[in-house]
DNA sequence: TATGAATGAGTATTCATTCAT
DNA sequence: AATGAATGAATACTCATTCAT
């Protein structure tokens, strides 16, 4: 049946929203059809308009209010934190304990940008700046101070985010390697590569041209 | 008109095949309408058909052939190279440079693999496996030899790739790093990161947990 | 506009089915589109799908309600009347009499049986055996019982429902023929045929073969 | 390979009427495709049109012919044969061994004659015609004779047509019966049909009405 | 709050047919 | 005698969206 005695509209907005989550995670954007979502939530699709604009406001709605969550929770955890190292350990485990907690949700951010609206596109990309910001301005101050021995925070900063994020595409809950120790690993494997002797950078060979 | 003068089957073939890149890349496979890529070639979009046999074959000849030219020019690039950490520079370097001359096939390759039929993704999610080997292997042989100190090879495989494979989502060439510096920067990054001393873990801080 | 005043899906449902019967009786069922199904209503083609699945179950629901219905008719029809004679004469009359009123199902029966699906060619198979066999054990008992001079039930079953049947190819309601009077005239013929001193059979000819 | 050495067009010509009447058999004239049928001779779709004009005039072709071919023969097998119930078992005879032996060329003679264009139906309805009046007129005359006992010569020929050529929907060679004897009883049954009491015509029941 | 009927534009795909070579 | 590249119109079917009820 449709319609669970008791239910309401926020209860049927809620559900609307994870199996709108669910579906663009395991179908994508454009494959996830509002008939299917609809089926998810046992309504007809027309009923789906009454929560939200269209599919497109729909999607915009996930991955903002995923992003914007995403950076408040950032922000809250390093705040405080001020030593560059302290703050580096602090990013590296937060975002990999959020990104395999929130999978989905990181997934379809990543994943779904390009079809966002342009300016829909524009603000999420915006939020997502300010959120690699917190990681950059560390690799900064901690190259400043001499910490970290990098050259190039901005190229740094895309290459440990790419890193951590990867992580969404292999882990599933209940693997052989606890959440703990995986941001562990990760965060030695970042901590090291900020502070070896990068300095001295290591000669690139002349590989064979790609044709 | 049956035919335009000078028109030629294996041309118009490549010109599909171009053109079927460039517009995944653009909107994504299933957003990508085959009258949009008829339109490209100047075809009608029924006579596609000559030369693939369905939207879905279409794009698993993109990726798979991709995916093989990726693992036979990797395999060639690290022929004779024996030692672990030499072949780890190498594997990073060709990675790097393959992916920043063909960044367009090697994000289709990325994203749209769930787009691909059971089957076909998991010939191609086969070939991708072959390719993780070259460097799980090194990686392995390496931490056996003492110079790299990792524990988890495999992790560290995956942690390596999706940084490496990151430089997709921003490098364009003409920018103000030539690839040889990018190759050298992420490199430093990835040498540092598994010959550092990670073999005593950073002990992880506990976090609050996310809700 | 999304609703015209008084329209109801039971009535365009009807509608959709009587169309349907109307026009695969005409051009056939691959012959008939599904854009001119729609005009026939006035419908948007797409729209036809909030009432079937596909063209496909269109076709195999007029054919199957058609089966079960004749079925069911024959043997409410025939229901009580134990004598061979008396149950032929009322299958053939029966036969008849349905076939000039419902020409179109019954020709689409016939005609269409080889467009369904294996699955539902086999079910309609099996309604029309269950219909045959009305006949045929009639024959066999009316047999035994010495009062036909048959030697062959079932081929006798196929020849009579094969003339019975043929009555849709030419009869126009109407006609100088009343349906009585053609019901008399078959049934004479069929009732003849089956009483006649066949047992003696006449020796075949032998004629030049064809090439 | 398309083409066998030493082919040429006669032969060519031959087989698409063979791969043409096999396959508008098998599937019917709507849902065969030309490319079937090219792939069915070895050539490609466009060079069938050397052979014809279009796909509608090669079932044109196939009909007329056939129908040609069944008209001059059975005028030539009754040729000489003057005695009413003579020429009635040589037609029932003569029509029964012919359908069994070209199954298919009469299925579709009959089955898609509504596939034909106006004129080329009324060409195909004309030779028909002619077959049939040579039943019509042999019945007509044993009729006046007295030896037919019938009130309705065109009704009866109709229904012996139908039943004899029923053969065609179940007969397959090689079955229990042979050919001759399947003459005997269809032959059996039209004798038997005309000859007996039937000038006192059995008095129709009056059966419930159908809806 | 939700339904259910409908739209209209779109999809991938197939078709008979043409014609330069 | 046959190919192979292409057309243009058609096909069945799906989609996001609307709106009277």
């Amino acid at each position: 049946m449709a319609r669970t005695i008791g239910s309401n509209g926020a209860r049927t907005a809620e559900a609307i929203r994870q199996a709108g989550v669910k579906l663009i995670y395991r179908h994508g954007y454009e494959a996830m059809s509002l008939r299917q979502l609809a089926a998810e939530v046992g309504l007809q699709s027309g009923s789906l308009y009454k929560y939200f604009d269209n599919k497109q406001s729909l999607l915009f709605d996930i991955v903002r209010e995923h992003m914007a969550d995403l950076l408040a929770k950032a922000e809250a955890d390093l705040a405080g934190i001020d030593d560059p190292m302290a703050r580096l350990k602090a990013f590296s485990a937060f975002h990999l304990r959020y990104h395999m907690q929130r999978m989905a949700h990181v997934f379809i951010a990543n994943m779904e940008i390009r079809s966002l609206d342009d300016d829909h596109r524009a603000m999420v990309v915006g939020l997502r700046r300010r959120y690699e910001n917190l990681l950059e301005d560390t690799l900064r101050e901690g190259a400043q101070a001499g910490v970290f021995k990098i050259t190039e925070p901005k190229v740094a900063t895309y290459a440990i985010i790419s890193m951590l994020t990867g992580i969404c595409m292999w882990y599933r809950p209940g693997g052989r390697l606890s959440q703990d120790q995986l941001v562990d690993i990760y965060t030695g494997l970042v901590v090291d590569g900020v502070t070896g002797p990068q300095g001295v950078p290591v000669k690139a060979d002349k590989h064979r041209a790609l044709v």
